[in-house]
DNA sequence: CACTATTGTCGCACTATGCTACAATAGTAA
DNA sequence: TTACTATTGTAGCATAGTGCGACAATAGTG
């Protein structure tokens, strides 16, 4: 596996992702910040020389994240030559103690393509790479300010994750194998930022026929248990 | 304005266009011939070190169209390494009298940006550029077999054309400033590749409040005259 | 001046959805 | 054991949107 900084890299194209999960009735993202400079970014890398576009992405998140098989979605390129800032680039190898001779590439113009993904907040411990202090989730409403155009990313990666909610049940991908509507309605109003009618919510989940109703109950309140269910795609069902 | 074949370009970066337009209730693109090769491909072209990637592809467009302000909406990047083929790249240097060795960078690998645009059919008079014998409206089912993944990207734009559908009226772009809903409907069965039922559409049309009608009306078939419209974008009528 | 083809609109049935009502029930506290 | 509370699952009703058919209006044709 090639060094993530040495030159076996594309030059001039990089990928960001937007990593979604969901904890606390919350939707969250992975920021990374760089060393000694206080300065937040998207998590992203290079594509190799002899490697798909998809495939970098992945190896990205899975350094990152630990997790394969992750759900990815392409949203938007980025090519504005707005976006390059070579001292920026200069200042985060330097405070990382990176010989900018040794990749000159580095500090020029860059396209980006951008991704989100969906992944199980709990079933990660995100790890900070060589050039960053921490990878952490943030409350998507509660970003700190973000390197580049990152936060524009953000926010593309949001509508794009909002218009496609209707297409494919999108919760269940942040959500554990089986889980009960009020979760999956929780997430759909986490990522719609807006409240939902509970019994049309769960009569639409129910009408789509892509969940299983399991016998099992869950524990836990002092009320009347609910179902669990899991997600039935739909070339499985027929 | 630089030549499009020189290194003012990145490396391994490209853009292709998929071009709608409506004509003979048929919904067409434009694909261009290589020379003397019998290769179909789709109009693309390279992005300048100094420009933004949106503005590249608005210039290939001019260049071809002769249009400025088209409908422009990229909708999907391709970065697989199979995408390489530097054997037909060559071959088509070859065959346009182009000297392989001032462009190296031209038989290396690309990644490649998809755009699809909507334009006027008959407001365009198509020029091939100068590695192309032609460029020619194709019916959307009727396409000749395409280099690379040209197909695949004809499929992918036509997808992302069809879920815009209902946010944006799409077929007023290819329309005419003034049009009857009869167009409009065709505009629209061309793109689903199916049919609407009439009164329904008409109605639904009416009710978004994105249509002014015009007293004037079309003249033409021995029958009661249609109204005329023309589109209202929603900023302008509130 | 009838005839034809198309247009604009209305009405009806069916479906989807916002919203309310209500029975069922797992725990809690007396 | 027995109320009591909070939540869940489902049904009912009003409203809006859509498929589909009916029908009057009308621009040209023979």
């Amino acid at each position: 596996m090639p060094h993530p900084l040495d030159s076996a890299y594309l030059p001039h194209l990089a990928y960001d992702s937007v990593v979604f999960g969901f904890s606390g009735e919350k939707l969250k993202i992975l920021i990374l910040e760089y060393h000694n400079t206080g300065w937040f970014a998207l998590p992203g890398g290079f594509v190799g020389v002899a490697e798909d576009l998809d495939a970098a992405v992945k190896r990205g998140l899975k350094e990152r994240t630990g997790l394969d098989n992750i759900h990815l979605e392409q949203f938007h390129t980025f090519g504005s030559v707005q976006r390059h800032r070579p001292e920026v680039m200069r200042t985060i190898l330097k405070e990382s103690d990176f010989a900018v001779e040794k990749a000159p590439w580095l500090l020029e113009r860059f396209v980006s393509v951008g991704y989100y993904s969906l992944i199980d907040y709990h079933r990660v411990t995100p790890r900070p790479d060589a050039l960053s202090d921490s990878l952490k989730w943030y409350h998507v409403e509660e970003l700190p300010p973000l390197l580049f155009d990152h936060r524009e990313m953000v926010e593309k990666a949001l509508n794009a994750l909002r218009r496609n909610l209707d297409t494919m049940l999108v919760g269940t991908n942040m959500l554990p194998e089986r889980f009960t509507i009020k979760q999956l309605q929780q997430v759909t109003e986490a990522i719609l930022g807006d409240k939902l009618h509970r019994t049309s919510f769960q009569r639409r989940m129910l009408a789509t026929g892509l969940l299983r109703r399991h016998d099992k109950l869950y524990t836990g309140g002092s009320h009347k248990a609910p179902y669990l269910y899991s997600f039935v795609n739909k070339s499985a069902g027929e």
